[in-house]
DNA sequence: TTAATTGCAAAAACTTTGCAATCGG
DNA sequence: CCGATTGCAAAGTTTTTGCAATTAA
């Protein structure tokens, strides 16, 4: 999905809900889009802070991501200790995450069977499945290579 | 696993790292093994403080529970907005969990071939896993059924 | 006009840490 | 005795919120 799209969904939903169009959320929307897929709101704050002109407040930033949240357009993908990573979905479709614990690095992947398993034990405990999260933390294989130098 | 069985492998722990075998570390242990199998660590603090004899501080049970987690006694298994769920394994087999989103409720599973597939996944990424955690946000039929009474 | 939004600073919630006193081995 | 542990209070992080000024519709 394009972004200009993505936007303009994002338009729709807000008139939708009776919130106003603002030139900060929509700016918040391209930073974001320019950091990559993966970030941290604090990380995200002080990117944009050091930006020669300065489109949002921590509050705001803060305040558009919840948005964004509800909105589906971004998606809490790692908790690892204290830290969130988010991450910008855009209409990726829906898939899971290697983290590499050593270096960070974040891979993604997607498995239909697992998801299918998933469905498969919700039915069995009568349960609706609204969203879900896996995440498995080991080592990559640049950092295995690397432990082995040694 | 029964708690003494816990306990004493702990102290092998301790020893073996070159800790201490201190009273406090042990009656946290009990106090966590009361409480349930899943706790929240305020809560837990609260709980303890709450009760006629106090055996720990806030800062001891931080500490506490880090040392357990180091040990493999207790694993985060839950990471809703900014709470952490946290699980006395107690040498339970593993398991993931679905999480009603309007309750509460936590419901543990376990589906060998969603591990198996895992670590499909892991190989053809030539990524070692070191742990994971699946969690489904959903409705548990309790209360889907509350809601259709309206 | 009027209701939502923003920025700011303050507060909240959670977690870690420095330090002096204490305790275990 | 020595080094680990504890409790406390202080500080660190991350996130939320009250409020007055501003802006969108």
């Amino acid at each position: 999905m394009q972004l200009e799209e993505i936007k303009s969904k994002f338009e729709r939903f807000l008139r939708q809900k009776g919130y106003k169009i603002t030139r900060g959320r929509f700016e918040i929307i391209d930073k974001i889009a320019d950091y990559g897929p993966h970030f941290e709101i604090e990380e995200l704050v002080r990117w944009i802070a050091n930006q020669n002109r300065s489109i949002a407040s921590r509050s705001t930033i803060y305040r558009t991501v919840r948005l964004l949240q509800e909105f589906g357009a971004i998606r809490e993908v790692i908790k690892l200790g204290n830290r969130t990573i988010y991450e910008f979905t855009a209409g990726k479709p829906h898939h899971e995450h290697l983290i590499c614990v050593q270096c960070g690095k974040i891979i993604e992947f997607y498995k239909e069977e697992i998801e299918e398993l998933q469905d498969k034990v919700c039915e069995e405990h009568q349960f609706t499945p609204l969203n879900h999260r896996l995440e498995i933390f080991g080592i990559c294989s640049h950092c295995k290579a690397k432990s082995h130098e040694d």
